[in-house]
RNA sequence: GUGGUUGUAGCUCAAUUGGUAGAGUGUCGGACUGUGGAUCCGAAUGUUGUGGGUUCAAGCCCCACCAGCCACCCCA
């Protein structure tokens, strides 16, 4: 038997589920005026190595990259935000006027040990605002987020926000942070060893090393002017919408792009990937692919992990059944149920008979498939000319016409004719 | 990539010191030859994750690999 590459997952049955997802969170996208777009699974490595950065967890040692016939280096997307960056700059979307109001939905790819809430192949659904730099943009963009929980119906998610500063005023802090650590680098774990000149920032988010990040200089204490300003302008917004946060200093991301605001969904009962969705602002990030500059921000939700959550609430929607199953009493009729079954098709869920169960075996089936309403033919229904349709729940049933069929399930007119 | 743990029917799990693989549930059929969800009866289904090894004999012991889970790392 040839099974599944490790770290990804068949959708069968849930598809439902997911469908149900996808729609929920894609309606307050395009509520709020966004546009989805489909960019390809791969592009140039080179794409991912200069916009998440080369001295990243994921450029270093989590991209599926291979080299194509031609000899070209193609990367499976690891991320959305840069493949859509890349589009906004390749179809010159800044001539058709900002913002530009972007959605994405679908896999992602990263090289990973696999773990409950942790795929190679994931899903991500993901938001961005392109063209603002005023923190407002930063709080439509949270709200946008929050609305979208609310949607699937997760509302015990903690939001923690921080800034990690620009150009100007990281520099320091990086310079700051190092004076810090330094007495103590021989006492760093090995990996922090590292971090700490390839990006010092990561140190603070170290579990091992916690006890030395809990007297750490915060980021929030050295940003510069414009900075503290804008992080002090999105607190108020979001104080002013009553949207509750922590701001958390070791909120760090692992993507070089950010500045300034970034942000994450945690939510309890995940275990340890309880992420469930982060973004921030990448002000530079349209320029270093070659664009202007064109300030921005955006953010993911895994859909893996939302569905976790919504387990954990018990929170999955009901799945519908189908509404009606067409019974056929002989092997005469089959062809008769089938006719029946493609007309109420037009109006409803239906199904027939193609294994050959007896009456009750279909009936049998019907109720495990969760249907509202059967329609029995039979020699007498074909002789009279009416069908037999029933209720599954309360078991009535009645002998109606074609046309009474439909006006009874789909729910705007009673039977009445009785006695069956 | 590191450490730990698990792998038996579609699903949940049994199987004594190593002695020919079982139950519940689900599926299908019958009791009920035109009526489901209740009850009773019956049937089918396994290379015990894969491949080696030890042994008269391996689901059980040993090795390797594969996969899941937990934690690290990191993030969605």
């Amino acid at each position: 038997m040839i099974s599944r590459i490790k770290g990804t997952n068949d959708i069968i049955e849930d598809s439902k589920i997911w469908k149900w997802l996808e729609e929920k969170l894609k309606n307050v996208a395009l509520n709020f005026g966004f546009v989805e777009t489909r960019t390809p699974i791969f592009e140039a490595t080179e794409l991912f190595n200069r916009s998440v950065g080369n001295e990243t967890d994921i450029v270093q040692k989590e991209m599926y990259t291979f080299e194509d016939k031609g000899g070209r280096s193609i990367t499976l997307r690891p991320e959305g935000t840069a493949p859509v960056m890349r589009a906004f700059i390749e179809n010159n979307l800044s001539s058709k006027g900002l913002p530009q109001k972007l959605f994405y939905c679908g896999p992602m790819f990263r090289y990973e040990r696999p773990q409950a809430g942790r795929l190679r192949q994931f899903h991500q659904f993901g938001v961005e605002l392109i063209g603002s730099a005023l923190p407002i943009a930063d709080a439509m963009t949270i709200l946008l987020a929050i609305e979208m929980l609310k949607a699937i119906g997760l509302d015990k998610f903690k939001l923690k926000i921080n800034s990690t500063g620009d150009e100007k005023c990281r520099p320091n802090y990086v310079e700051t942070l190092k004076a810090y650590y330094k007495p103590f680098l021989n006492d760093l774990c090995d990996d922090c060893k590292v971090r700490y000149d390839r990006n010092v920032l990561r140190l603070l988010d170290c579990k091992k090393d916690a006890k030395y990040a809990e007297n750490a200089p915060k980021i929030t204490g050295y940003l510069c002017d414009d900075c503290k300003a804008h992080f002090d302008k999105l607190k108020k917004y979001l104080d002013e919408m009553e949207i509750e946060y922590e701001v958390d200093p070791s909120i760090v991301r692992g993507l070089d792009y950010y500045t300034r605001t970034v942000f994450e969904f945690k939510y309890p009962n995940l275990g340890a990937q309880d992420a469930i969705g982060g973004g921030g602002r990448y002000d530079n990030l349209i320029e270093e692919l070659g664009g202007s500059k064109v300030p921005s921000i955006g953010f993911a939700f895994g859909i893996e992990r939302l569905i976790l959550a919504l387990e954990t609430e018990k929170r999955l929607p009901e799945i519908e059944g189908l509404d009606i199953y067409v019974i056929s009493i002989d092997e005469d009729q089959k062809i008769e149920a089938l006719k029946i079954a493609s007309a109420l098709s037009k109006y409803f869920k239906v199904d027939v008979d193609v294994m050959g169960r007896n009456v009750k075996g279909q009936f049998s089936h019907a109720s495990k498939e969760n249907t509202r309403y059967t329609v029995v033919i039979g020699e007498e229904e074909i002789k009279m000319g009416l069908f037999t349709l029933k209720n599954m729940k309360t078991g009535e049933q009645w002998k109606v016409k074609l046309s009474e069929i439909i006006k009874i399930v789909s729910g705007s007119g009673e039977a009445d004719t009785s006695d069956a």
